[in-house]
DNA sequence: CGACTTTGACCAGCGC
DNA sequence: GCGCTGGTCAAAGTCG
């Protein structure tokens, strides 16, 4: 558990706080189908129910700004991202003073993700959103159905020169984050990256290119790293521009950064920073 | 009117 | 086996 403090480094991460560290290290996030529970992570336990299904889990810790819209005045704030997300329940969390909320994917039918979204409980300005999708889950062909989508899109259009920074960590089982980073050339694929690049990382993100020029929206959702399964992993941040904000203002918060943990097999977790 | 949130109840897994 | 806790369901209410 101690591997990918490289990786999740306060002082190369300003949004890092100790509580996410903290956090990170406690319920970063673990894949349950493949958890070797060699600490007592209760939470991990009690909020994985592993045996229940064959899921993944990511946390995404993203800071709070203005989380609270005309709809949302609950404590957790509403999903970001550029899916449509139904909530379906909200719960008190034991040890949190902040309840939890339940998001299910409405962008189609059928679709198994959901994530949860609760405050930390040690640094309330962060927001720690939990994707789970089951393993093997073909994700929705289609991503511009969600209204969120195709604003994404409308924003993308008026985006002239977008800049955008992406960090793109898509390990292989078995392999180590140097291994992977070689073998898969991730850092390569984004070193050139210009203003203008589109952003590809194989099929898995060939529908990215549609919404390449999003520039300022945080994309943290699963479906952004999985179309077939969820065994990738990425981490992507992109910069919030001043006339996207405005774009946005009225989709709740967009935060600007937001950190992907996920716990490889031999690797650790992953995590983007800008 | 449809989609969504809210909220209480119910169910299932885990620890003791 | 029991109690605790998290996750989900479903009815009711709200909003655009």
């Amino acid at each position: 558990m101690d591997g990918g403090d490289s990786r999740f480094n306060k002082a190369s991460n300003p949004y890092v706080t100790d509580q996410e560290f903290d956090d990170y290290n406690n319920v970063s996030s673990e894949t349950v189908a493949e958890s070797p529970p060699s600490t007592t992570l209760n939470d991990i336990k009690h909020s994985a129910k592993k045996g229940r299904r064959s899921i993944q889990k990511r946390v995404v810790s993203v800071p709070i700004k203005d989380v609270e819209g005309p709809r949302y005045k609950g404590e957790s704030a509403p999903p970001s991202d550029s899916w449509a997300w139904r909530k379906y329940g909200q719960k008190p969390i034991k040890g949190s003073p902040y309840p939890r909320g339940y998001y299910r994917c409405s962008s189609s039918k059928g679709c198994p993700a959901r994530k949860q979204v609760e405050r930390s409980h040690v640094d309330p300005k962060m927001l720690v959103i939990t994707y789970s999708c089951e393993h093997n889950h073909p994700w929705p062909a289609s991503r511009n159905n969600s209204a969120a989508a195709k604003q994404a899109a409308a924003a993308a259009a008026a985006a002239e020169t977008p800049t955008t920074t992406m960090t793109a960590l898509k390990s292989e089982p078995s392999t180590s984050q140097h291994d992977m980073e070689q073998e898969s050339g991730a850092e390569e694929r984004f070193a050139d990256l210009t203003d203008e690049s589109i952003l590809t990382t194989g099929d898995e993100f060939a529908w990215f290119g549609e919404m390449e020029t999003t520039s300022s929206t945080v994309l943290e959702s699963p479906l952004f790293t999985e179309r077939d399964n969820c065994d990738a992993d990425v981490a992507m941040v992109f910069p919030m521009k001043e006339e996207d904000e405005l774009l946005f203002a009225d989709l709740g918060e967009l935060p600007e950064c937001s950190f992907v943990f996920r716990h490889q097999r031999n690797v650790g977790p992953q995590v983007g920073i800008c």
